[in-house]
DNA sequence: CTGAGTGCAAAACATTTGCATCCAG
DNA sequence: CTGGATGCAAATGTTTTGCACTCAG
């Protein structure tokens, strides 16, 4: 996916950002990871491999900019720590089962809730940008 | 409010657990701030204003404690730390709308997503527990 | 060249834990 | 009395920051 990399490049070059090869090698971590929900040690472990003088400090500072520029997206789970994972290009939301026994995160898509959602920003006189669900239970395994 | 504390009273004494000062103030301050979503910090500074000698680790564990009973939930609001407030008595799901720029956060209930919820449960064999669901935009007064 | 970006170590926070002391039942 | 509960300080774990050095544009 070369694009993403373009993407980036011109993201970055509006902003006067520059391309370093610290950013290039995450946003590729970032692709090969997709579906998992890497937690910044996460990355930090699998950048070092590859390129051993790289500091925790830019993997975060490099997940901060991402998320500022949209082509990422935090992640909560009630966990300790913050975890991420690229943005859904389209707009397609998708969503997050966790398993309260095991932690497991599985992901669903949804298309039901609009209404719903155009409803609330109504009545609440809320601009609604983006919605985040979360489903808490037990797992297929876990129960 | 005195059911509330006797609420407490019992689940504590069902489980060999003792009902201090310490827990019923912060008891006390939970009921005297519905609808606020409070943080550890906030709780232990109205706590020191009527009991000096109480240790922010105590609030901690309190609120821990709470949590397990089951009489208050820990709310996350993808900041740097944890809220609090008093549970639902019924099973009157509420949830938030997040503003993302002054951070307002505002509640509302809902009683639609049941079908969608049985629905998703089933797909993926998940049982479903609870759900938390927040939607991010801009309020009334930030647009 | 030059300012943005990086690495490293130190700092900053929220939360947890160890331990001696205290007190509710 | 006695084990659960507390206060304090120290420890932990994640994320942030200061600063001198580096490098992309």
């Amino acid at each position: 996916m070369e694009s993403k990399l373009q993407d980036l490049k011109s993201l970055l070059a509006t902003k006067n950002y520059k391309l370093t090869s610290q950013r290039k090698l995450i946003l590729q971590i970032l692709l090969d990871h997709q579906g998992e929900h890497l937690s910044a040690e996460d990355i930090y472990q699998i950048v070092k491999q590859e390129d051993s003088g790289i500091g925790l400090a830019t993997v975060y500072r490099t997940l901060e900019l991402f998320s500022d520029l949209g082509i990422i997206q935090q992640l909560n789970f009630d966990e300790d720590r913050r975890r991420y994972e690229l943005g859904t290009n389209n707009d397609e939301h998708h969503h997050h089962l966790v398993c309260e026994e095991c932690g497991r995160v599985i992901e669903f898509n949804d298309e039901i809730l609009e209404a719903f959602e155009d409803d609330l920003a109504d009545k609440h006189n809320f601009k609604i940008t983006q919605h985040r669900i979360k489903f808490y239970g037990r797992c297929k395994e876990c129960q």
